[in-house]
DNA sequence: CCCTCCGTTGACAAC
DNA sequence: GGTTGTCAACGGAGG
C-alpha cells in the first residue's frame, strides 16, 4: 500500500517475443503508450536493466487531432480537449518522475509506427520495450513495429500490465472464445498470479538518455501547441493527469475502508456531483497512470478487514473485473466496434437521424435530466456510470433509436476515460446489442433521475437556465404553466427546448422495433443482410403492417377449465360423508361449482414464476387432542406459463405426487365448529400477508415492524410456532387467532426475483421442509386453493 | 431439442 | 429507495 515500502521482489512478467539472453551494454527504447507510470511497469523495469542507455519515448499521433467528421461542430477533434489535456498532464508528470530517476521523457510527433521505427534505426536500439495492448489501434501498430524489430534482431519485450489478466490467456483457457458474462469471466480468470507480489519495483535509477541525433524531440507540448483552443477549465479542475495524482486519489478513495468494502455499483448515485459516488479513477486507469493490478491489491487488502464485504460483480473489485471483461471480449471479437460483421452483436435497423443525434449530443433534447448529463459530459469529460446508462439508452433502444456506434463516437471524443474496449462494450450492452437483452427495461428520462435527486440540484447545476424552475417541474419543464415558466425566467421552446420526442410513444415504438429486430435475428440466425435491415426499417415505419405481419408466437391459453369431480374422497376421509353419494354432486364439498377455471399467473418479467409448495392437511381425527398430518406438494420451479399451467393441471389431476408428510400435534381447542359434519372447514389456511411481512421477519434479530400483516406459522421442528396474528384478510385466520389456536399450514412460494438473496434461499432449496414462517399473497392463494380443491375432489 | 437457472443497475402501481 | 408483482416482452450457458 505504501509507496515508500518498495520491495525487491520482482514482479514476474510474461513476455512476448522476448529474447532471453540479452547482450548487455546496449540501447533500449521504452515506448510509452498507455501505462504512463513508474509503479508496476514491467517494461520500464526491463528496459532499465542491462542497458547503457534508455530512451523513454512517447509519440503523439496527429490522427487524434484531426477533425471529427461526426461532430458537425467546427474544430471538434477526434480526441476532446479534456482528454488531451489529461494526457499532456500525465506526460508532464511522467517526465518529472523520470527525471528523478536520472532520465527524461522524449516526445515525438507523427505516425507512431513510423516514428518508432525511425528511433530504432537512428538510436541503434537493441531492446524495444512497451506494454502489451489489445486495442486494435495498437495491435496494428505493434505488428508493424515488431516485424521490423524481428527483421533487425531487436529484442522486443511486451508484457501484459494494463489489465489484471492476460486476455489472450483467458480466451485460450475458455476454449478459444472469450467468456460472455462476468461470472464465467471470473471463473476462468481465477486468482491473479501476482496477487501477493509487490508491484513497486526497485527502480532507483534509469540509465541515461542517449543522444537523440537527427530526430526531432520535444518537451511535452501544451494543448495550444496541438491546435486546441485552451478554453477555461472547470474550476477547480475535475482531473489532473498523471501518476502522482492517480496514486494520491487512489489513497483518497480507499481511505474510507468501509465504503470500499461495502461498495455496490448499482446503488451509487448518478446525480451526485459535489462528491461523485464512484472513485472517478477511470481516466487514470485508462491511461495507465494507475495500475489496475495495484488498485486490485489495495481493494483486496481492505476487503480482508471486513467479513461481509460486497462481491463482484457489484463490488469495487468487480468493477475492475468488468474492465478486464470488456478488454477480453473486445480482443476476442472481430469487428467488436461495429454492428456489421460483429458476431456477438444483434443486427438492429437503427434509424439515421442526424438532427436527433445532434440534439442529443448538444444537450438539446428538452429532457433536463438527459441534457444535464450531456453538459456534464462535455464540461467534465466524465459522468457517472448510470448517467451513461441514461443517455445511452435514450439515444439507442429507449427513445431515439439511433445507432449505438454514433453515441460511441461522441463518448469517445468527449470522455477523458474513453477506452476502446470498455466504451464499445458498454454501448453494446446498453443498446441491447449484446450481453444484455431485456430491451423492455428502459430508463425514463424523467423518473430515473428524480429517484436520486428529487429537487433537481444536478440539473440546476449543469443547466443553469432551469435553475429557478420549481422542483415539481424541473424534470418536465414543458408541463409547467406559462406563469411559472415566466417566473422562472425560462420559457420552454425559447430559453430551453421542448422535448424532441414523447418518451411514452417513442419508447413504445422502440420496444416494438427491438422485438421485430430480435425476431429477425433469430429467424436468420444472426445472418442479417443489409437488405433485411432495410426491409425491416420500412416495415417498421408502417405500424399496421408490423402488427399484421408479426408472427405471433404460439400461445397456450391462459385459462384452463377443470372439472371438479366430487367431494367424495375428501369428505369421506374427513368422516363427513359416511355414505358416498351415488352420483357426482353439482358442487364441490367446498361449495364451488363443479367446474372451474384456473387462470395462469403471468409472471414473466423476471423469467420465473416462483416455486410453490402446497400443503394439505389431512382431516384431524376428532376429538382432539391428537395429531394430524401435513402433506406437502411441491412444484418445480416454473419459468414459463406453460409450465405453470402444467403444474396446476397435475395438481388438479392428482398426478403430482406428495413429497413428504410430517405429523404435528393438534393443539386446537375443541370447538363446535370443527365437529360439525359437512361444514366448510378447510384445513388449509390462507396465512395471508403481504410478503413484505415475511421479509421483514427474515432477519432474526429484527423486530417486526408491522404485526398486523404478519403471519407466523408454527411448523418448526414439529413444534408449533406462535401465531402472532394476521387478522385482515382471511376468515380462518381470524378465527384461529381469536381462539388462540396453534395453527398449521403452509404455503410457500415465491421467492422469485430475489432468489439469490440468502434470506430467501431456503425456500427455493428446500421447498418441502417445513420450518419458519410463511406468508403468501392473495394472488397465489387463489391459485393454490383452486388447485387443491380440484386435487381433493379427484378420485 | 427441451429444461433450468441466471443475469451489476427499469417503470410503475399496489401494498 | 420499504417491498412486491406486473408489463405485449430477453438470450446464453449448461444439463
Ligand atoms: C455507454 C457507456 C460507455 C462507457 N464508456 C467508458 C469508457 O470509455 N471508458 C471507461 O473507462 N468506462 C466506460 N464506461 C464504464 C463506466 O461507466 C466507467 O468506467 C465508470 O463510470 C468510471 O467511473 P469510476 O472510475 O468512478 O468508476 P468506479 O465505479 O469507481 O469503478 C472503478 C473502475 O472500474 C472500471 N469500470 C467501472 N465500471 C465499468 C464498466 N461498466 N465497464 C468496464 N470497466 C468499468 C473503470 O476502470 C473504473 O475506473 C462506460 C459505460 C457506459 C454505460
Amino acid at each position: 500500500m505504501r509507496l515508500s515500502s518498495q520491495s525487491l521482489t520482482r514482479f514476474s512478467i510474461s513476455s512476448f517475443h522476448s529474447y532471453p539472453n540479452m547482450p548487455s551494454g546496449s540501447n533500449s527504447l521504452m515506448w510509452f503508450r498507455k501505462g504512463l507510470r513508474i509503479h508496476d511497469n514491467p517494461s520500464l523495469e526491463y528496459a532499465a536493466k542491462n542497458s547503457t542507455q534508455v530512451y523513454p519515448v512517447f509519440v503523439i499521433d496527429p490522427h487524434y487531432m484531426k477533425p471529427d467528421p461526426t461532430a458537425f461542430s467546427p474544430g471538434s477533434k477526434l480526441a476532446g480537449l479534456n482528454r488531451i489535456r489529461f494526457l499532456l498532464e500525465s506526460l508532464v508528470d511522467l517526465d518529472s518522475s523520470l527525471k528523478k530517476l536520472g532520465s527524461r521523457l522524449l516526445v515525438l510527433h507523427g505516425d507512431p509506427g513510423d516514428v518508432v521505427i525511425r528511433c530504432l534505426k537512428e538510436w541503434d536500439i537493441k531492446k524495444l520495450c512497451f506494454e502489451y495492448d489489445t486495442d486494435p489501434y495498437y495491435q496494428a501498430l505493434d505488428a508493424k513495429v515488431q516485424s521490423y524489430a524481428f527483421e533487425n534482431s531487436i529484442e522486443v519485450f511486451s508484457p501484459v500490465s494494463h489489465t489484471l489478466f492476460n486476455p489472450v490467456e483467458i480466451i485460450q483457457k475458455n476454449g478459444g472464445n472469450p467468456p460472455m458474462n462476468c461470472l464465467s469471466f471470473s471463473k476462468v480468470a481465477g486468482e491473479p498470479h501476482w496477487l501477493s507480489s509487490s508491484l513497486f519495483t526497485s527502480l532507483s535509477m534509469i540509465p541515461p538518455v542517449g543522444d537523440v541525433r537527427n530526430l526531432e524531440v520535444s518537451d511535452v507540448p501544451t494543448v495550444k501547441q496541438l491546435g486546441y483552443e485552451d478554453t477555461q477549465e472547470e474550476e477547480p479542475p475535475i482531473f489532473k493527469g498523471g501518476e502522482s495524482e492517480a496514486l494520491r486519489r487512489l489513497k483518497e478513495s480507499t481511505k474510507d475502508k468501509e465504503w470500499v468494502a461495502k461498495f455496490e455499483k448499482p446503488n451509487t448515485d448518478p446525480s451526485a456531483f459535489l462528491r461523485p459516488a464512484t472513485t472517478m479513477l477511470s481516466p487514470y486507469l485508462k491511461f495507465g497512470c494507475l495500475s489496475s493490478r495495484y488498485m486490485y491489491q489495495c481493494i483486496k487488502e481492505i476487503e480482508k478487514e471486513f467479513k461481509n464485504h460486497t462481491s463482484p460483480p457489484v463490488s469495487l473489485l468487480g468493477q475492475l473485473f468488468w474492465r478486464d471483461f470488456f478488454y477480453t471480449v473486445g480482443f476476442g471479437t472481430p469487428n467488436f466496434d461495429h454492428m456489421r460483421g460483429n458476431k456477438i452483436c444483434r443486427q438492429i435497423p437503427w434509424n439515421n437521424d442526424d438532427e436527433l443525434l445532434a440534439a442529443w449530443r448538444d444537450a438539446r433534447t428538452g429532457f433536463p435530466w438527459i441534457d444535464a448529463i450531456m453538459v456534464q459530459l462535455q464540461k467534465w469529460g466524465w459522468i457517472h456510470h448510470l448517467a451513461r446508462h441514461s443517455v445511452a439508452c435514450f439515444l439507442t433502444r429507449g427513445d431515439l433509436f439511433i445507432h449505438w456506434e454514433k453515441g460511441r463516437d461522441v463518448f469517445e471524443r468527449l470522455l477523458v476515460d474513453s477506452d476502446w474496449a470498455i466504451n464499445n462494450g458498454n454501448w453494446l450492452w446498453l443498446s441491447c446489442s449484446s450481453f444484455f437483452y431485456q430491451y423492455h427495461r428502459i430508463y425514463s428520462p424523467v423518473s430515473f433521475g428524480k429517484k436520486y435527486d428529487p429537487t433537481g440540484a444536478y440539473i440546476r447545476h449543469f443547466l443553469p437556465v432551469l435553475k429557478d424552475m420549481p422542483k415539481e417541474y424541473i424534470y418536465e419543464p414543458w408541463t409547467a404553466p406559462l406563469s411559472i415558466q415566466t417566473k422562472a425566467n425560462c420559457i420552454i421552446g425559447k430559453d430551453y427546448p421542448k422535448p424532441i420526442i414523447s418518451h411514452e410513444t417513442a419508447s413504445k415504438e422502440c420496444k416494438g422495433r427491438m422485438a421485430a429486430a430480435y425476431e429477425l435475428n433469430k429467424e436468420k440466425n444472426g445472418m442479417v443482410s443489409d437488405e433485411d435491415l432495410q426491409n425491416l426499417r420500412t416495415r417498421v415505419k408502417d405500424q399496421s403492417q408490423v402488427t399484421g405481419s408479426r408472427r405471433l408466437k404460439q400461445k397456450r391459453p391462459n385459462q384452463i377449465t377443470c372439472r371438479r369431480l366430487s367431494s367424495h374422497v375428501w369428505a369421506t376421509q374427513a368422516g363427513f360423508h359416511p355414505d358416498p353419494p351415488s352420483s357426482p354432486p353439482a358442487t364441490t364439498g367446498c361449495g364451488h361449482p363443479a367446474t372451474t377455471t384456473i387462470t395462469r399467473p403471468n409472471k414473466q418479467s423476471q423469467g420465473f414464476y416462483g416455486s410453490l409448495s402446497v400443503v394439505s392437511v389431512t382431516p384431524p381425527p376428532l376429538p382432539p387432542p391428537s395429531s394430524f398430518t401435513v402433506v406437502v406438494v411441491s412444484s418445480p420451479m416454473v419459468s414459463t406459463p406453460n409450465q405453470w399451467y402444467d403444474f396446476l393441471e397435475q395438481l388438479a389431476t392428482g398426478l403430482r405426487r406428495h413429497r413428504s408428510t410430517s405429523s404435528y400435534p393438534d393443539l386446537r381447542e375443541q370447538t363446535p365448529q370443527w365437529n360439525q359434519p359437512n361444514t366448510l372447514n378447510r384445513y388449509l389456511f390462507s396465512s395471508f400477508a403481504d410478503s413484505r411481512a415475511s421479509r421483514s421477519r427474515v432477519k432474526d434479530s429484527q423486530e417486526p415492524k408491522d404485526e398486523h400483516d404478519d403471519v407466523w406459522l408454527l411448523l418448526k421442528e414439529g413444534q408449533p410456532h406462535k401465531f402472532l396474528g394476521c387478522l385482515q384478510y382471511i376468515m380462518y385466520l381470524e378465527v384461529w387467532t381469536q381462539l388462540d389456536h396453534q395453527t398449521v399450514m403452509v404455503m410457500k412460494m415465491n421467492d422469485i426475483v430475489n432468489g439469490n438473496s440468502s434470506s430467501f434461499m431456503w425456500w427455493n432449496k428446500n421447498p418441502v421442509t417445513l420450518r419458519g414462517k410463511i406468508a403468501i399473497n392473495r394472488y397465489h392463494w387463489l391459485h393454490i386453493l383452486d388447485a387443491l380443491n380440484n386435487q381433493w375432489l379427484q378420485v
